[in-house]
RNA sequence: CGGAACGUGGCGCAGUCCGGUAGCGUACCUGAAUGGGGUUCAGGUGGUCGCGGGUUCAAAUCCCGCCGUUCCGACCA
């Protein structure tokens, strides 16, 4: 391809609307160009990428038996409230306003309903049907150019199976098949045990780049491979060290003192000698929750520890309960059940709250003073604290979500009327798995992980081309005429090159090619050229040295594999 | 959806406070020189100043409303 020719509108200046690397350099590669927030069209340069990704995901999951097809993004809404996914969805399904459709934001429903009626026996199983399809979902808030957009390409897969134990082969050929995927990507990724979440379903790993730019929180042991979202992740924690001496209880008058901070500031002591209380209605019941004064309780913990509905407490039931407003509560002597985080186990010497309005209590044991207490994990893993696995310490750190693999069981299967006869002749549910990946979110965090300050670095499985062709000067006839010969003859060797053919300065020719990051670049000029000689340089490293021309094809080939 | 910022040729910005002929850099076009890391000179093309309304002799500038984009938060199969 000749650079000339080829619609490639690089930008010199970083665009104002782009924050993170990815989106950046995708747009002054010329790779994307936004439409509307959340809305990219893909330029030509872009869309190879794409479709060199997509070639990867539809290898791998042919491999495993997986089933291309091609579904339609505009559905009838009945088909979707047959699943309450309508409701479910809430904004962000898209609705069409002059027929009744939505854009699909994912497919089961429609997978679903070509398997119902049709695979009707336990023989027909196991199928794995997969699309790679333009999804659309109405995000509040679009963000990082193509890592959150309102509308993206996905590949997803179905697997349907006729029992648990055959789903979770499928299952385990897809974790292998994604694991393939993004190490042929060459994305450096880790994979985190996911809680089932609304999706509904049994079991669901996610694969996960580190980046900045993530909106996951996760918490991770290089040592062991434990990986877990924040919301759920365990670690090893120090609970507060008793003191030899448990001082007496002392309430003292703290006048409009409300927060810890204000504590501390009033009786000069640190968060870390404080108890935050938290008073929460677990299904109708009131329940302190007590946790070190310089954290925050973890929701998502705090339910899974309580079971049932959990809701703050309102500042009318806050009196009611504990007889202070909410600033002066505290474990001593509150009437009702206690729960406490695990870092404040057996701790003594505690201020907190005296559940009268104004005062606080120092000198808080709360083996001695807090009978019937119950202890619980019930905070966030924090960086530096111990895996529980391996005892080596965890980091945590944002991530991005690349794919998600689920055993979603029988949820769509069931409220479908998707059912198969087993071997006895009886009536089941398909028992069906989803398999998601983000294919631009590929590229982004290839190019989160592969960039400096000059611009993308391209490996040669996802580069737009293999070769950047350097032509230095266009006016100088041997430099074209050998240009132009090194170019026809790459591409008879099978290698894809881009040839900038342009007018132009060589600064200008250089820059925009590392800006490209093909991942050799061949310069002609025409010093090098009296001696029969070109330039390599290999934009990974920056190494450059010289090559007679007649050994220039080995050497590339040398380079590339 | 809550909070904040921004919106002026393709891109990056100044001008807005204090109303008075729309500017700079870059890109683009023409010509010339140059030709190994965004070179130089000369001459050009291109803008409903986000949109609508109001105030005024006069609005990019002041007032009101709306829209768009980005960031933080909430949300997120």
């Amino acid at each position: 391809m000749k650079l000339s020719k080829y619609f490639v509108p690089t930008l010199k200046e970083v665009p104002n609307d782009a924050v993170v690397a990815s989106h950046v350099l995708m747009l002054r590669s010329g790779m994307v160009r936004m439409l509307s927030a959340g809305i990219y069209s893909f330029l030509p340069l872009g869309y190879k990428v794409i479709k060199k990704i997509s070639e990867i995901i539809r290898e791998e999951i042919d491999y495993i038996g997986g089933q291309e097809f091609h579904l339609p993004a505009l559905n009838p809404r009945e088909i979707w409230e047959e699943t309450n996914r309508v409701e479910a969805f809430g904004d962000t399904l898209f609705h069409i306003k002059n027929r009744d459709y939505v854009l699909a934001p994912t497919h089961e429903e429609i997978m679903t309903y070509h398997a119902r009626n049709v695979m009707k026996s336990y023989k027909d199983m196991p199928q794995i049907w997969y699309q790679i399809q333009t999804k659309f979902r109405n995000e509040a808030r679009p963000r990082s150019g193509v890592i959150r957009g309102r509308q993206f390409l996905m590949k997803d897969a179905y697997s349907f199976d006729s029992s648990y134990e055959n789903l979770d082969k499928s299952y385990a050929l897809h974790d292998e098949a994604y694991r393939k995927i993004f190490d042929r990507c060459g994305l450096k990724y880790f994979v985190v045990g996911a809680s089932s979440g609304a999706m509904g379903g049994t079991g669901s790993e996610e694969f996960m780049v580190r980046s900045e730019a993530g909106e996951d929180t996760v918490a991770y042991c290089e040592s062991c491979g434990y990986a877990a979202n924040v919301e759920v992740a365990a670690s090893v924690v120090d609970s507060k060290k008793r003191e030899e001496v448990s001082e007496e209880i002392k309430e003292i008058h703290t006048p409009n003192i409300k927060s810890i901070d204000e504590l501390c500031g009033f009786l000069k002591i640190d968060e870390t000698q404080t108890a935050k209380s938290r008073v929460v209605i677990n299904d109708g019941e009131p329940i302190l929750v007590l946790i070190l004064g310089n954290e925050e309780v973890n929701e998502t913990k705090l339910e899974k520890a309580l079971g049932g509905n959990v809701r703050p407490a309102h500042p009318e039931e806050l009196v009611k309960i504990s007889g202070a407003d909410a600033g002066s509560i505290g474990p001593v002597g509150f009437k009702h059940r206690i729960i406490a985080d695990l870092k404040l186990k057996d701790a003594n010497n505690l201020y907190s709250g005296a559940n009268k309005t104004d005062y606080h209590i120092s000198g808080i044991d709360l083996m001695r003073d807090v009978p019937g207490i119950e202890y619980f994990d019930l905070r966030s893993a924090q960086s530096g604290e111990g895996c529980t696995g391996c005892g080596s310490k965890l980091e945590v750190f944002s991530a991005i979500e690349l794919g998600h693999i689920f055993k979603l069981g029988t949820k769509y299967s069931a409220a479908m009327g998707a059912n198969f006869l087993d071997e006895n002749g009886e009536a089941h549910p398909i028992v069906m798995g989803s398999y998601g990946i983000g294919v631009e979110r590929v590229a982004a965090c290839f190019i989160e992980q592969n960039h400096d300050e000059k611009g993308i670095v391209w490996n040669k499985v996802l580069a737009p081309f293999d070769i950047q062709l350097i032509a230095l000067n266009m006016k100088k006839e041997d430099v074209v005429n050998a240009a132009e010969s090194v170019y026809l003859k790459l591409k008879e060797e099978g290698f894809e090159v881009l040839y900038d053919d342009r007018e132009a300065q060589a600064g200008f020719k250089f820059n925009d090619a590392d800006l490209l990051g093909m991942p050799l670049q061949i310069v002609i000029g025409e010093k090098k050229l009296k001696e029969n000689k070109v330039e390599i340089k290999v934009r990974k490293t920056g190494e450059r040295f010289d090559t007679e021309l007649e050994n220039l094809y080995i050497k590339v080939k040398e380079l590339l594999i």
